[in-house]
DNA sequence: CCTTTTTCCTAACTTATGTTTAGTATGATC
DNA sequence: GATCATACTAAACATAAGTTAGGAAAAAGG
């Protein structure tokens, strides 16, 4: 188990240097790329930037959407709810990312979008997104590839869910996670922070809280240096790199 | 247990009366309405009819897709493999599906599409498809919202395998089955035909082939009426209308 | 029809994961 | 600084699901 990390920041720090928009565009750009009047007509979209609290929902099972939320601070998850009130997150969400493209072009939310830290977000109206889809198809070509990754995403995790045992399957989320992080330049030299309590963790994973932290166990004596709470904002945990010995 | 259902048939046969494209029209309209002139665009859109056998890849893993296959007759999958070579079965497609949607705008198919029995499938070009979706925004609409149930099943599938115990779990695919064969007509009046060994089953639901066994059995002990083999086409298993007593 | 192969079924046994409970650290609140 | 709440840690125990193995029943293929 590891200390915080040092201070220094590896990757550019994409938050106060650049508008909500310039961060959705290089998220939505790292699989499609677009043209100058794709870029400018997403930057002149309209918004309303709102800090939300840890838990706060952007969109909720059963609404109407009618807005989509970009993340530009903190993180994000999606959770549906079973039957007798169990808890299944099927995404992580980070800094960059448009969280309610899945709902958007549906009649109703099937699903519940909240945050997972204190963070920003940036509201979209669907209207707008409409018009400019209609007006701009490389824009929203560039929007239904990223949907197409996010079901990617979800296929993996029903394959993890499904076929990995714990210790597998905390390792391939720590990891689908670290991966994101450094595709946005938000991961430290060394490691990143994971803003998970470990009962979410097991929620994501299908798991019971204890059952995860004996996995951590595993996988720290297995030689992996993982979660460790440094307790500074909101009660985060702390994820060192996912590195073996 | 019980036998094979009587011949007749409650539904339309959708198979003899209608063309491929008639049938992918239907599909797309149970969720988007279209106007004559988008109609019009998909049934002139070329196709091939290829009679295909069990477990033919209509994509695979690693593929550039430059065609997109439409069921007209038969049932298929999706599969994902772990890296110990475990199956994970995401998805059953029905009659009237277009199957490769989701691959249709990446680079590489991260999954494969294989036949479950043997069927018949109509492709169409990519080209073809990219050119449809310029001229018709409309269609495009329709293939987006597609796209967009499939992932909203992708994720009740993460909560499925992740969150609910092996009645409950089995349960819920044989009624998600039932439920989308009825919206296409393709019920009998009492039950249904389920296309799938023990085997498959077990890899859609992230159990073993002998604990599906047991839970089948366990169903059945509740007043379940359940799968059957009757063995006449292909080696099919049925199952009759999940009720409970 | 007979043979071969697949699929299903069952039982005995093992193991991974869940449950319960309780203790300890950490940060929040006042 | 005392308390409170929320994580995390841990051990003992319970159980659902996995494993192995073998036989029976169907389907497939001559």
């Amino acid at each position: 188990m590891l200390s915080a990390p040092a201070p220094t920041r590896r990757g550019r720090n994409p938050i106060s240097s650049e508008s909500p928009l310039d961060l959705l565009l290089r998220n939505l750009e790292l699989r499609a790329p677009l043209s100058p009047a794709d870029r400018e007509a997403v930057l002149a979209l309209p918004y309303q930037l709102r800090v939300l609290e840890p838990s706060t929902y952007t969109v909720r099972e059963g609404d109407p959407p009618d807005r989509c939320g970009v993340l530009v601070r903190g993180f994000a998850y999606r959770q549906k709810l079973s039957g007798d009130g169990q808890r299944q997150i099927v995404a992580i969400h980070i800094p960059g990312e448009a969280v309610d493209f899945q709902n958007l072009f549906l009649d109703v939310a099937d699903h519940s979008v909240q945050m997972l830290t204190r963070g920003e977000v940036a509201f979209l109206a669907r209207r707008d997104l409409q018009q400019l889809f209609r007006a701009r198809p490389g824009v929203a070509h560039a929007v239904l590839v990223k949907i197409l990754v996010e079901a990617s995403v979800f296929r993996e995790w029903v394959l993890n869910v499904g076929r990995r045992d714990s210790k597998t399957r905390l390792a391939h989320v720590l990891c689908e996670f670290a991966v994101r992080l450094q595709a946005h330049g938000l991961a430290e030299e060394y490691g990143y922070e994971l803003p998970m309590t470990q009962e979410q963790l097991a929620d994501s994973l299908g798991l019971t809280p204890v059952h995860v932290n004996r996995t951590l166990k595993a996988l720290e004596a297995d030689g992996f240096r993982s979660a460790r709470i440094i307790g500074e904002r909101e009660g985060l945990a702390f994820a060192e790199a996912i590195k073996p010995r």
